[in-house]
DNA sequence: ATCACTTACGGGTGACGTAAAAATC
DNA sequence: GATTTTTACGTCACCCGTAAGTGAT
C-alpha cells in the first residue's frame, strides 16, 4: 500500500524539478524526500529516477507514477471538498443573484420558511451563478433570464425597475419619464456592486461615465452633497435611509424593467416547493 | 491530508457493514478501526456515521465518502500494476498466441532477434489476447485471423495443417487424404491445450468424442498403446518424440489448414520491426 | 450474556530532523 | 566552493494491540 504522502511528495518532486526544490515546499528536509522517493520505487518495485549529473530526473515510469499521483491527490481533495460543500448545503441555504434587489426582502422570506437554517445571500454574474448551484454550492439562485437547462427549475420572482435620481434643480428633474439616450453622456454616481445591471447601463448609455462607490452609506453621502445624476429603483427605494430630497423619475425605455427567476436544481424542487409557492402568492399579492 | 490507511479501512467498513466484519478482513483489531473512523470524520470535518442501535451506519456522506476511498484504491493499485506491466515489458517479450503450433518454432527466432529480452509464451482465447495486447501484457500474439482494429498491426507468419493420426491397422489407414465428415462419429485422443483448433474440431466432426490429455507425454503413451484415431500437425509432427509408429493423412477439407498472423500494436512497429522482416524472409524460404 | 462499539494505556514502527559525507558542477 | 543527493543516527508522532467499559439486543 502507497501512503497519500508519499503521492503528495512525488507529485511535488514532479513539479519542482528537484528533491531540494520539493522538499522546501513541502516544509519537510530534503533527506527525508530521499528516503520518501527511495521508499516509493521500492514498494512499486521499479525504478522511477534516474541521475542526470547531481540531480535526479524522473523516468518514463516515474513520469507516469506522477501522473497517478497527481489524479489521486485531486481526487482525495475534490472528496473532501465535495462532503464538506454537501454537508453545509443541509444547514445553509446560500441564495445567490445576478442583481442586489432581489435580496432586499427574499431572505427573510427564505428564513421564516425554514427556520432551522442558516441564509447567506452574495450576487455573482450568470455564469458564476449557474456553475455554482450544478456544484451544490448554491441552493437557490436569482437570473434576469431562464437558463436553457432541463436540470433547472425556474419560477417568476418578481421585476425590478431603474429610476433616474436627480436632484431637484436638474433641468430634467421635473419630467414624468426620461429615456436612456436623453441622459447618455452625463456622468452618474453609482452603487457598484449592482451585478447584471452594469451591462444594461454600458449597453444603453455607451457615453456615460460611472463614478463607482461600494459602500452604499458612503455613497448616499456623497449623493445627498452632490447634484450628479444616480440610479435608484423601484425596490431599493423601499430600504430605509433612501434620500427622499431627490426626484426619482421613471425610465421610459422598457429594458429599465428587469424580470427575475428564481432557479434551483430539479433534483431539490421538492425541498423548496414551499419557497417556489410562496413566491406565487407574494406575485399574486403585488 | 487523509492517508490511504484510512481509506482503505473506510472501504472495508462499506464492504462489510460492521467495524467489527471489517476489521477482520484486514487483520486489524476493532479498536483501531474505530479509531480510524473517527480520525476520518474529524479530519473531513464532517460525520460520515450514524448509530443505528448497536451499529455504526454509513450516512450519506460516509457513502459519499467511501465512494471516493473505492476509487483512489483502485487508482492506487491500477497504477502499481501499469508500471510494473510496463517495465517488465521492457525487458520481456510475451508471445501470446491461439494455438501452440507456432510457439514451436518462433520463440527461438525471437531469441535470436532479442537476445537481451525473456521470451515467454501463453496459449489463449483471442479475446484475452487482444485485451492483453491493448494493455501492454502481451508485446506480440498470434491470431489465426486479422483483428478489425487499426491500432493492431498484423504480418502473415505461416500455416498449420491438420492431419488424421491412424494406427496401420486402422481401415483408412491406406487413404491419401480423409474428410472430417469420413471420420465424424469416431472417439479420438487429443491435447487438451490446443487453442483455437478446438473450436474447429467441434464444428466439423459434431458428432465425435474428443478425450483430452494436458500432458504432452502422457498424451503420447497413452497414443502409443490406443487404437483410437488422433490428430497431428504438420508443425506438430517435427517436434522430438513424436510417434512414428502410425500413419498420418492429410485432411481433404480446406478448413484442416490455418493461417495465422502475428501483431503488436502500432505503437510498438518499429520495436519488432526486425522481428517482422525475419517473419517475411521466413516466408520466402518455405 | 452476547454483540458492536468506545475509551484508556503502553509499545514499536517509521517518518522526520540534524549532521556529515559523497558526487557533480 | 556551491549545489544536490546520500548515509547515519537519534527522536518523536502515531498507529496498533491489549484490556476494560458502555450501550443495545
Amino acid at each position: 500500500m502507497i501512503e497519500m504522502y508519499l503521492f503528495e511528495q512525488l507529485d511535488a518532486v514532479a513539479k519542482y524539478g528537484t528533491l531540494v526544490a520539493a522538499s522546501e515546499q513541502l516544509h519537510i528536509t530534503q533527506p527525508s524526500m530521499s528516503r520518501a522517493m527511495k521508499k516509493l520505487e521500492e514498494t512499486i518495485g521499479v525504478p522511477l529516477f534516474e541521475h542526470k549529473g547531481n540531480r535526479l530526473e524522473l523516468n518514463e515510469y516515474g513520469r507516469l507514477a506522477a501522473e497517478y499521483a497527481r489524479r489521486i491527490l485531486d481526487s482525495q481533495e475534490e472528496m473532501v471538498i465535495r462532503i464538506r460543500t454537501l454537508e453545509r448545503s443541509k444547514r445553509t441555504i446560500l441564495l445567490g443573484s445576478c442583481a442586489p434587489g432581489p435580496l432586499f426582502e427574499l431572505p427573510s422570506v427564505l428564513s421564516s420558511l425554514y427556520p432551522d437554517r442558516t441564509i447567506s445571500t452574495e450576487v455573482r454574474n450568470e455564469e458564476t451563478l449557474i456553475a455554482g448551484l450544478k456544484q451544490g454550492i448554491y441552493q437557490l439562485i436569482i437570473l434576469n433570464r431562464k437558463p436553457d437547462n432541463p436540470e433547472i427549475i425556474c419560477h417568476p420572482c418578481g421585476t425590478e425597475s431603474l429610476f433616474f435620481s436627480l436632484p431637484k434643480d436638474h433641468p430634467m428633474a421635473g419630467r414624468n419619464s426620461i429615456s436612456f439616450a436623453e441622459m447618455d453622456g452625463e456622468s452618474f454616481l453609482m452603487y457598484s456592486e449592482i451585478g447584471v445591471w452594469h451591462e444594461l447601463h454600458h449597453r444603453e448609455m455607451p457615453n456615460s461615465r460611472f463614478i463607482l462607490q461600494d459602500d452604499m452609506s458612503a455613497l448616499r453621502e456623497v449623493t445627498r452633497a452632490s447634484s450628479l445624476p444616480a440610479f435608484v429603483t423601484d425596490l431599493s427605494m423601499r430600504l430605509p435611509g433612501h434620500d427622499s430630497k431627490r426626484v426619482n423619475i421613471p425610465i421610459s425605455d422598457q429594458s429599465a424593467t428587469m424580470s427575475f427567476w428564481c432557479c434551483c436544481m430539479k433534483d431539490n424542487e421538492k425541498r423548496y416547493l414551499r419557497w417556489f409557492q410562496a413566491l406565487e402568492r407574494e406575485k399574486e399579492t403585488s
